[in-house]
DNA sequence: ACTTTCCAGTGATTGAAGTCACACACTTTT
DNA sequence: AAAAGTGTGTGACTTCAATCACTGGAAAGT
């Protein structure tokens, strides 16, 4: 763990980071909405699908920060001080063992709330969340967002929703991690979900990976020499190509057919 | 599969088989309360916490019907017709790959509500739900939960939490299966959780295992000859003890060791 | 009482992948 | 320029548990 990310973590524990970051307008290179409203995440995302009213209540509770890669921004066991909306950035959602063996269960993209699950059932965090890149996030204190959610009804079923979203999100990675005979099928499966958004140019599948091995095996639930491997073998058998961080898949319909999708 | 499982899933699928079943009030051994307004599960569930007219308007339009053992109440893949409210007996989740291997997700008790998250985001089931004995469950079809939920602002909230609940319970799954070293530490993990309802006679810890070695293999992601062969180890160390499905846990302090807990 | 089916126990074998170890490339820091 | 840090590639070794195969017992159906 970076002491950069140290930082960042005491900074949201402070009461008054999120009013103080939210005079730095452009902090890490990223542009500060600073406002729900207009926010352009599409109709694709929960919050976006609000009502009127219910979005200008949730501007007036929420406070949006900015978070330098590899911040934590909240960690397994501690107290769920709120939610943070997640609308830059990536993050990791991960949960670690005893031994310092790391899971990510899942990579949060613009319009995930994080520690939603915890809020909503009163426990500690069950995982961590760790930026991937520089983010920003809207955080939305314990109490303010229970009344939020008790005053606007079509909010409360956004949020359970989204709850639903996690829940099948986290099923998939029990089915992907639990039920695979081995690791390439994993790494297969991976890197077909990946895909999703890579873009086709000059008729070849290329996709940023922008993680390390040791994060997809984390992700796969398996070991960085074996991601490492594995990855050699598909190249050798001409599935794909790496470039630096861009994946050139040139066989797409094998590697789903190894991930049995 | 057996072809009874069969025969009741089928029946499920007919819209009236839910009144229909409401006229043979005591199959296969359940009592039948037929309706919430008296459920006895206690305020620990959350459709007992429910306020008095949100209570009153379930009633009206839950279905209360009975099952035998191994029936499926639905399957994965399915459109989700609605809910199911576990009043009585074990369930268990489920999710299989194209190979006919079977992951068992969790085992639902009586107040847990199947099916929520197809439901709550208009998917498909993502799991497979099987009765483990004879139960009775309460449905609710897709339109009259919808509608109940968006008018009853106390059951919305509750049903996010439901979905939060069962969101870390899937995590908890995830973590066992995936960051776990050894077969042992797995089936340890799983005889103290599952100790949780047993009773303390004579100084002794006693617990109603009731589940197959193929199926506790199922909820560990292992196979039924390494449960076996684990158990046996177990016996063999004096942690346990095991008459038919009765055990006798006499060192639970050294299993939750191995289970790092 | 009979088969048939299901479940549990155990040996033998094997293969996949984790672990250890080291080399090399590339950045960033000093 | 050197040093330190980070990420990747690969060989060697080892181990854990999956799989196959068979036995015997208990339960259920006939």
């Amino acid at each position: 763990m970076s002491s950069r990310a140290m930082v960042s973590s005491s900074f949201s524990h402070l009461g008054t980071s999120h009013s103080l970051l939210r005079k730095t307008p452009s902090p890490y290179g990223l542009a500060a909405p600073e406002t729900c409203l207009g926010c352009q995440l599409g109709n694709t995302e929960f919050f976006c699908k609000l009502s009127e009213s219910s979005k200008k209540a949730l501007d007036l509770i929420k406070h949006v920060s900015s978070y330098p890669e590899r911040s934590i921004i909240f960690m397994e066991g501690e107290e769920a001080r709120g939610v943070y909306i997640l609308c830059q950035g990536r993050a990791k959602l991960l949960t670690t063992n005893g031994e310092g063996k790391t899971l990510i269960l899942k990579i949060a993209r613009p319009g995930e709330v994080l520690g939603l699950n915890s809020l909503l059932t009163n426990r500690p965090h069950d995982i961590t969340v760790e930026t991937l890149q520089p983010c920003q996030l809207a955080f939305v204190s314990r109490q303010e967002f229970m009344r939020y959610i008790r005053e606007h009804s079509d909010a409360c079923f956004h949020v359970a929703q989204h709850a639903g979203r996690d829940c099948h999100s986290a099923y998939e990675s029990v089915r992907s991690i639990g039920l695979s005979s081995s690791a390439s099928e994993k790494l297969a499966r991976f890197l077909v979900d990946w895909s999703a958004d890579g873009k086709i140019t000059e008729g070849i599948l290329r996709v940023k990976l922008a993680l390390t091995h040791e994060e997809i095996a984390q992700l796969i639930g398996s070991s960085r020499e074996t991601v490492s491997r594995t990855l050699s073998e598909f190249k050798r058998q001409n599935l794909l190509e790496l470039n630096g961080s861009t994946m050139l898949l040139r066989n797409k319909a094998a590697l789903q057919n190894m991930a049995g999708i």
